[in-house]
DNA sequence: ACCTGACTGTCACATCAGTGTCACATTCAT
DNA sequence: ATGAATGTGACACTGATGTGACAGTCAGGT
């Protein structure tokens, strides 16, 4: 049994960064690449808003001078687009005039760095950047196979089908995927979502997990057929895990 | 703290702004004020903090060093608090180190600012954050499906025909737009829309929504036939949502 | 001042989704 | 095989939500 958590996995975030510094642009590729992120550079202005409009990236970095096409008109191109004008734009500038900082501000850049930086920075900001402007990227989903759990809307997706649970079923899921792997009691189910103090019948966590794993199995049109994420423990509990021992 | 009002023509954006040195904050205040934001005025941590409490403001601007509590330990209480957590802060650092700058990112601040800077930068920066976190208070239209809703004339369409809604119920739905999928409990609602200290029944959130949803639903002529926008969360809340699972 | 229509906040009552239990069917370990 | 543990359909119940009705409030208009 392997306790894999995928929280990362499969919900990699493309970023695009433009320089047209070879040494600059891979030492910032390196670091976000080293941090998770799926990355795709550009050397130029134009090759930037290429690849920005074929990948869709969930955030930009743009430098502020480059041949072809300069940051700023790259990101107002890339605002003007409608498939392009909602992604975070970061504006990197190697000398900090205010001019330059309020203009790309002004033009829709979600945040303007001045050179010199650490890399550890950018990844922050980045980081920062992504948390206000796609909150569902960022930790705020919960996701085991191709289960994903949404706290802030209190929805749940398997394989991109919504699925509709009750508040204590939810509350279920939401525990179990917090730590895949790891089997719960009966008792600390009852402890951690019907809250302590609450008398009810052990045996009603049981059905309560019925309603969840049908919930879950079932899929539109073709009843129950999908792979239980669910292992029964005998004697001690439920637990959330994947390619069960048929 | 001196507390500059501007004319509150519509929706006034409220800034609080902390700053133990004092020229500096009155130099901020007054440019603030100048670019019509209702400005109000704290001179330390635990000033700052209060305010923050009992205002609400739209936005909050927090020195890194200040007396008796410092700009991160704000930062983290505000954090911690449900009803202020929300709220967007720049941090201002007298000199930017590194390490200022990941951990006030890290402690949720939005942006962070390296002193010295000039007025006009932090009214872009204000602008910048607004527009992500608050976009009602900053975009010409919130758009979802075949809903918009234009914040500078308070008028609202669907499918472009014009709705009307009563103030409560364009406030409602202003703050649903902001975040949809964002589910909002009715404590939320009562605080974003009434105003904290007000006190009503929380059965009246539900009256409202109801009337919301007829307005929205409701087609000239021919009734309410539209699809529902916004889902109901039991024994959580309200958020607008599409294709309700179900 | 008085009127008027738009908004609001509360109630009361109708509904409904979600829960907790039971009873009986299955499965598992020995 | 056998007793214990678990799966699950059925059902009654209850707390949460939907909503029409109504009276109070308030900003304008006359």
């Amino acid at each position: 049994m392997n306790f894999v958590n995928i929280e990362q996995r499969f919900m990699t975030i493309r970023v695009l960064i433009a320089d047209d510094e070879q040494n600059q642009l891979e030492l910032l590729s390196f670091n976000l690449t080293q941090n998770g992120y799926s990355v795709t550079t550009a050397s130029d202005g134009q090759e930037a808003l290429d690849r920005a409009e074929e990948l869709l990236p969930d955030i930009i970095i743009l430098d502020w001078m480059m041949p072809r096409m300069s940051g700023i008109d790259v990101c107002r191109h890339l605002r003007a687009m409608p498939e392009t004008k909602d992604i975070p734009i970061i504006m990197l500038s190697a000398r900090g005039e205010e001019g330059d900082r309020t203009l790309g501000l002004d033009v829709g850049a979600d945040d303007f760095m001045t050179k010199p930086f650490s890399p550890r920075e950018l990844v922050a900001r980045v980081r920062a950047v992504l948390r206000r402007s796609r909150p569902s990227l960022m930790s705020d989903v919960l996701e085991f196979e191709d289960l994903k759990l949404f706290p802030a809307s209190k929805t749940v997706e398997r394989d991109r089908e919504a699925i509709a649970l009750g508040p204590k079923e939810f509350k279920i899921l939401s525990l179990l995927l917090e730590r895949p792997g790891q089997v719960y009691s009966r008792n600390q189910l009852l402890d951690h979502v019907w809250g302590h103090g609450v008398y009810v019948e052990d045996r009603t966590v049981d059905v309560h997990l019925s309603r969840l794993r049908k919930a879950l199995n079932t899929r539109k049109g073709r009843g129950a057929d999908r792979p239980d994420l669910i292992r029964t423990v005998r004697g001690s509990g439920y637990a959330l895990m994947a390619n069960q021992p048929q």
